[in-house]
DNA sequence: AAAATTTGATCCGCAAACATATCTCAGTAG
DNA sequence: CTACTGAGATATGTTTGCGGATCAAATTTT
């Protein structure tokens, strides 16, 4: 595995910014996404690959939505984004696709 | 669980419209995937609550990249995208965050 | 300073995702 | 009808995410 790896640490670094910018503690956070503080820290730091529902409860309890979105469509949407400049970063690089790896 | 489990059968469903639409089988995006065929089966069906670096691969496969987005820009992204409507369907509706449940 | 809070890190036991193999069924082609 | 392919479904064994408890280090608060 190579880019999972950092598709991981991205998206814990994206909650990360998320709950710091909205002011609460691992343990709030994981409480509110029903994890255990432990395994919200995994979720952090990319230690683990946690599962889709247990991502999809974290990002909605920082305010965040996973979703599913063309390639191509990915550059127009970080544009989209970018401006609004809350806290709002991007998951995912979308450095074209390994298919497998 | 409620959410979780109509957030992956959208997922899923998501996901055989691509592969449909790309004219692959169930087979080639596992293999694309680096899954076996019955897991990505029931990541197509929602069965299962696949891992975070299993969905990332069998997006990158079907030519789609998952992204975290702010809820309030959901429907913009929406809007973004449904013009476009080739097969992309954004992954989950934004209704409110259930924190936990 | 000490005390409290937050975070990093580890272990154990359990549940679930995972691979592999196998079987069946629907559809199409021979 | 038989042969082949795509897809649904199940069983077994391994791997791993997960909760809970527990520890220490870093930070903040009094």
């Amino acid at each position: 595995m190579k880019t999972e790896a950092e598709a991981l640490d991205m998206i814990g670094d994206h909650f990360r910014r998320a709950r710091l910018a909205a002011g609460l503690t691992q343990e709030q956070v994981a409480d509110l996404a029903g994890i255990s503080r432990p395994r919200y820290r995994d979720v952090e730091t990319g230690a683990a690959a946690a599962r889709a529902t247990t991502l999809i409860n974290v990002a909605r309890a920082l305010g965040l939505e996973m979703m599913l979105v063309p390639q191509a469509m990915v550059p127009a949407i970080e544009a989209l984004l970018s401006p609004q400049g809350e806290d709002d970063r991007p998951a995912f690089s979308p450095q074209a696709e390994g298919d497998d790896e």
